[in-house]
DNA sequence: TCTGGCCTACCTACTAGTAGGTAGGGATGG
DNA sequence: CCATCCCTACCTACTAGTAGGTAGGCCAGA
């Protein structure tokens, strides 16, 4: 493994966990058993590694989603949830994008810019799969854009709850009301 | 206006719109124009002023349920999101509750049972407008707790979005599928 | 005279970031 | 075949600044 890469995973995990405030340069560093200068080496200030962060997370992200493959609405938004709730992992985490909303003042525009496409990317998938829905039957509803937009803030809610709570099932309670309409 | 209570509304300001690891007991001195020590002298440590700000928003919050009088569901409903509405101001802001629930690792246990009563008090009062949406037909639905979780999901995923988006607009947009059903 | 509220002046620990150096690997040219 | 050169990836040692927190003093009002 690539020592940039393992830099970024143990941030991501790190601000997802904790917030992107909550750690240092020098936590990355402890982690790696390597020095901080290092660190500093392949991500020259801290707004650059959120940056690298944010845009890996949402390119990943969308290359998963690109991956679904149920032709019916009802399973795809089933499978969207299913990956929704596996970047919650046991309820000790959030979904980066999520993280970085909440201390958005903390970053600056370019990180500001691909949090919106995050957002964006997914209301887009969201609403094309209520169209489909209205189409095939299996999802009804009046508004797709509109449905996509409640969808994405429950799953988004729900993960904050679960966290909060620090139990993932609370995920499962809140989300389950979508497919039942 | 007592400089514990100034000390708390720009504190609560600051945790909501930067976050809670973003401001610092200087910069709480520097908008109240005095100096740090004199901040330490009303809560000695970060960890009580997190205490203090949570458990003041709980019982704030808590109380203007209380006010909500309108005696059919869906307007009690409606003056829910209303209040929640209120909270996020012009896009800039979120739910103290969620604010905290984001950064939930960097608190102690105290503070983790406050959020966490947030959401059951929260979860109660709605449980209760869905069970009497039942009666009074005004909110059809199947299972009153589990709506509850839906819907507070969907009110903090909303602000979630809207704070990202920096437009209040998009909270609309998004909880305007409540009450469509 | 005592207390509440604030102050100055300080502490230690840590922050992001920088300056400058080095081990070792691959390429190039004589 | 080997010396030179530049490269990546790391290092030590440092900067300036900020974090939360504290000791002890001043002063106005009850």
């Amino acid at each position: 493994m690539d020592t940039r890469t393992t830099l970024l995973d143990h941030a991501e995990m790190l601000a997802r966990t904790r917030g992107f405030e909550a750690f240092s340069f020098a936590d990355l560093a402890t982690a790696l058993d390597m020095r901080k200068a290092s660190v500093h080496y392949h991500f020259s200030t801290k707004a650059a590694l959120a940056q690298a962060l944010i845009r890996r997370y949402r390119e990943s992200f969308m290359a998963r989603l690109a991956l679904i493959d149920a032709p019916e609405a009802d399973d795809r938004l089933r499978a969207y949830i299913a990956l929704y709730r596996e970047t919650l992992g046991s309820g000790d985490r959030l979904c980066l994008c999520v993280a970085f909303s909440c201390s958005r003042d903390s970053f600056d525009a370019a990180v500001g810019a691909e949090i919106h496409g995050f957002h964006r990317d997914s209301l887009n998938w969201l609403a094309d799969v209520f169209a489909l829905g209205q189409i095939d039957e299996t999802l009804p509803n009046a508004d797709p854009a509109g449905a996509a937009y409640a969808c994405l803030a429950l799953c988004e809610g729900a993960q904050i709850m679960a966290r909060a709570a620090g139990e993932a099932h609370v995920f499962d309670r809140a989300t389950a009301q979508i497919l039942k309409g």
